[in-house]
DNA sequence: GTACTCCTCGATACACTGTATCGCAGTAGC
DNA sequence: GCTACTGCGATACAGTGTATCGAGGAGTAC
């Protein structure tokens, strides 16, 4: 092609300024407004004006993103209280709240080994909350714990989201998934189920997270007392 | 086009017979060979011998298949015993061994509220060995105990891919996290972290499960004892 | 001041995804 | 024998993560 037609290279805008940190909160304002879904390595790059390509220098793969997302969300549990029943309570909770404030973070949890500095941490608060215990069952109590938090934490945001999507209203839920559910009962092959979901009070999610959560710190207070 | 270039109609086959629970089982069969990334719809209709399209005759949606996968392996979950803890357990222990044959099955487990036939059952099996217990309190305790069980099973197979990821010896896992994890704990800001790693016996993944569970199950006995 | 080298950027490309559309072939009804 | 319908699947679309590679800018050696 001649020099005549050929376009002149675009002189460039100054690159703009880049780093992970900068990156992962972009994607964590994505994933929060969007969910996961919306979180894609060119729509990224788009809201930071960058070419996609930029990104590799940053992150190898889209899944070291998703980890660094992920830990970014534990910088916000912050551990307070004192004693380990105390301390691990106030940990899962604010693993919980920090869950409700980004629900993508719900999708993660508990899919790959947290590893970062700010689990790390966490998991640092947790461990030395419980100085004194027996060496040897510190790391099972702590995993139970994790593991409780992690299943309820999904538990939750799964139904709230299947709530959400069936219209702002209950309406919606009800006639779909109502009607279901009546034909499941009248095959009469869930008597138990059917009486607790008529008879039984229902709990917010609060509250069903604070019992459960009750019921295994009593049990492992009861455990390491005896041990 | 003229007729003598136009080819003909390639003759079809008799179209392959489908049913859902066809198309289920292969990609469940996928699924435990090469991971959830694998399954698409292209891939299970190609195993099917049959045009990609064709799957949305049974199906509306790609997460519609991925319930149904969910739920196929609830069916696997059968519960045994007597007495609310023996069922529980059993359940538990059921559901971790289903996703110790069925790895994908620690992505999919919270993500979504379980309606299914199967789920329902086990939901059933679970309520009814809680028969006589206050029937305010049976929802919640169910939804602790499938909390724990969802989040150990993920925890777990989390760290089974991330050991066996790291090709198959110990070796290539030492080499690259161990230097990191040497060098944080050298930043004398994880000194229990460090301890526990250090000191502690290192329960197996059965016996840490086993663990969490009973004492869960032990907050449980003491909570609706009270109650 | 000039030439050369390196590094970094991003355009392009590839293989793949879930799914909407739509024309066509086979079947059923008359 | 014709017509209406149904269900199949080829094609298309917009999007994905990431490999490749040419070109330009920055830095260095003389």
């Amino acid at each position: 092609m001649l020099v005549w037609e050929r376009p002149e290279p675009a002189n460039r805008p100054a690159p703009a300024p880049l780093s992970r940190d900068l990156i992962v909160r972009t994607a964590v304002e994505l994933a929060d407004e969007a969910g996961l879904e919306a979180v894609s390595l060119r729509k990224i790059a788009g809201a930071l004006d960058v070419g996609p390509m930029r990104l590799y220098g940053y992150i190898d793969t889209k899944d070291e993103l998703l980890d660094l997302m992920v830990d970014a969300v534990h910088a916000e549990i912050r551990p307070a209280g004192d004693g380990w029943r105390e301390v691990l309570t106030s940990v899962a909770e604010a693993t919980r709240q920090a869950a409700h404030r980004h629900e993508w973070f719900a999708d993660l949890i508990g899919g790959r080994p947290q590893l970062g500095p700010n689990a790390l941490a966490r998991g640092e608060a947790v461990l030395a909350a419980l100085d004194g215990v027996d060496v040897d069952v510190v790391m099972p109590v702590a995993a139970a714990v994790d593991a409780y938090v992690i299943g309820a934490v999904r538990r939750e945001i799964a139904e709230r989201r299947a709530e959400r999507a069936s219209g702002l209203d209950q309406r919606q839920w009800q006639r779909t998934h109502g009607p279901y559910l009546v034909r499941m009962f009248a095959t009469g092959r869930f008597p138990a189920l059917e009486t607790v979901v008529r008879d039984a009070a229902h709990l917010d999610a609060d509250e069903t997270f604070r019992l459960g959560l009750g019921f295994l710190l009593d049990g492992i207070g009861a455990g390491i007392a005896a041990g």
